[in-house]
RNA sequence: GCCCCCAUCGUCUAGUGGCCUAGGAUGCAAGAUUCUCAGUCUUGAGACCGGGGUUCAAAUCCCCGUGGGGGUACCA
């Protein structure tokens, strides 16, 4: 009779939500869904000083924006809530004073002070042992009673064994173990009656069913600590696995000041949700047959732990941005006009440009760009040309290198002409020979002709391909461009 | 300082003792396509951290170095 299994994520509300947030969601989601278990979204805001509101608002946006969907979490509930710490305080302290009836914990009255002087003592000597030396181990009963009364302040700490050690067999790395000579006494409840991380985090998995404890590298070395404490409780433990910690291209933990670490950024830059979810899962995970691009239901079916790799992957923008341009190419038209529109909406200037054509040339204009963009912030600027009435044209690009400003000025009137006909883009291989004829007539290659033309009609050297863009502006406003051209050609 | 984790092209990785002359992807370079840019296609350069073992055989196993990272809090 196999448990469910039951894994989460458990972040807490400061700041940003952040990239390995979803990294580690990602895989926990992935192992959840692999083996039909739940997945639990908690918020550990126990630490009142930097959690805020909008923080936590802004993690299940970001989760849900990414489409990594939790069964149990604060805002929808689940038979194990409440599920943000901060509502739990009354369970924490109570399963802390269990543990000091029990003799597994007590009440420690020293000074930060005397701690700190403990520490720099033990640095200097290089011994390795543990840093708190127990001194209110030792205390009876009524000495510690004495000293509340007397309005010291204290902390409850766990009583770590002097002797043994202490390991697992992490899914991932395989056996991890430690001295417990060399683990402190670990605070349990703050002296503001708050539970530490580590009190929490083993009560909450463990009165949530959680089976499988799947998180970040960074936390291998306080899992004695937690296995320690639910020795003491009494609980049989969940499996571990430690996920590689996501790097800076120094190899340093990844951090904001180095990367971009917000998945706020990530949504205003235009990466698709897929694509860094598929990026986040080569962050460290390789699929049997080498492929790159899989969705996560290819995740999901070929999820397991021997894949998921030790090292410390460098988070690498530009495989992202290659991925994310793969993603932007493989869209249904229709779909790239969706999502096009619905970013320019949100983000930017807010005005979805692409409305103000009509459907079917909606999804041309999508088209002839999504080759050319790896974000979908690059959209608008990179097609601004087509949406303004009012170019400004750069003389030295009007006229490209080696040519005569008379001969260009000669063509582009002649073009002129070619566009009066309000047709004379129905047909383009036709508008594309006349062109051609015309820079043969007046003595241009056809290469600096049409690259005098795309300047005359995009404002810029690099555009998607003349005809197809001219198509898309019609016959009139293209006539109307190339004059102005020639006008401000003729004002030089 | 002490404890723990890790080590294949610049980067992401395949590799679980012989299929390795180390494969793929990205990035880079070159070429093709071409009205520019991008895309696409083809080609190229590019790695087993070092030293000892074990073995007929080691990128793969062991040990020692070295290097990197994480932890060492009344942060999480």
């Amino acid at each position: 009779m196999n448990k469910t299994i039951k894994v989460r994520i458990a972040p807490s509300p400061t700041g940003d939500p952040h990239v390995g947030t979803a990294y580690v969601a990602l895989f926990n989601l992935a192992f959840a869904r692999r083996h039909g278990g739940k997945f639990i979204l908690r918020i550990e805001d126990t630490d009142r000083a930097r959690s805020t509101v909008d923080s936590e608002k802004m993690i299940y946006d970001s989760l849900r924006w990414l489409n990594l969907q939790w069964d149990e979490g604060p805002d929808i509930g689940g038979p194990n809530g409440p599920y943000r710490q901060s509502e739990r305080s009354e369970l924490y302290r109570k399963h802390a004073e269990q543990l000091m009836a029990s003799g597994a914990a007590y009440r420690c009255f020293c000074t930060p002070a005397r701690l700190d002087e403990l520490r720099k003592k033990l640095q200097a000597s290089g011994a390795s042992q543990r840093h708190y030396d127990g001194l209110c181990r030792n205390l009876s009963e009524s000495e510690a009673r004495a000293k509340s009364e007397g309005g010291a302040a204290s902390v409850v700490r766990l009583k770590v064994p002097s002797e043994g050690e202490t390991g697992y067999t992490d899914f991932v790395r395989g056996d991890v173990s430690f001295q417990n000579t060399l683990l402190d006494d670990q605070v349990l409840l703050k002296s503001d009656g708050f539970p530490t991380y580590h009190l929490a985090n083993v009560v909450d998995d463990h009165l949530m069913g959680v089976t499988h404890v799947m998180r970040a590298e960074e936390w291998i070395s306080s899992t004695p600590k937690h296995l320690l404490l639910y020795s003491a409780f009494g609980w049989e433990p969940p499996r571990f696995a430690h996920l590689p910690l996501l790097r800076n291209s120094d190899k340093s933990k990844i951090s904001k000041r180095k990367n971009p670490t917000s998945l706020k950024w990530y949504e205003e830059q235009g990466y698709l949700p897929e694509a860094l979810l598929n990026f986040l899962a080569l962050m460290g995970f390789s699929m049997p047959d080498g492929v790159d691009i899989f969705g996560f239901d290819k995740l999901v079916e070929h999820f397991d732990f021997s894949r998921i790799n030790t090292t410390g992957p460098v988070f690498d923008l530009e495989k992202l941005n290659w991925l994310n341009g793969e993603y932007i190419r493989k869209l249904k038209a229709d779909e790239l006009v969706n999502r096009l529109s619905a970013h320019m909406g949100r983000f930017g200037g807010k005005v979805d440009l692409l409305s103000a054509l009509s459907p079917a040339t909606r999804a041309t204009v999508s088209g002839l760009f999504a080759p050319r963009i790896a974000r979908l912030a690059e959209f608008p600027e990179m097609a601004a040309f087509i949406f303004t009435d009012a170019l400004t044209y750069d003389h030295s690009l009007l006229v490209p290198k080696k040519c005569s400003r008379e001969l260009i000025a000669a063509g582009l009137r002649e073009a002129e002409k070619v566009f009066e006909s309000p047709d004379a883009l129905a047909d383009h291989k036709r508008a594309e020979d006349r062109l051609r004829e015309i820079a043969g007539a007046v003595g241009l290659k056809a290469g600096d002709f049409f690259m005098a033309l795309r300047v005359a009609v995009t404002g810029r050297t690099a555009s998607p391909p003349l005809l197809d863009t001219m198509a898309v502006l019609g016959a009139e406003k293209t006539r109307n461009r190339i004059a102005a051209a020639v006008q401000a050609l003729g004002r030089a």
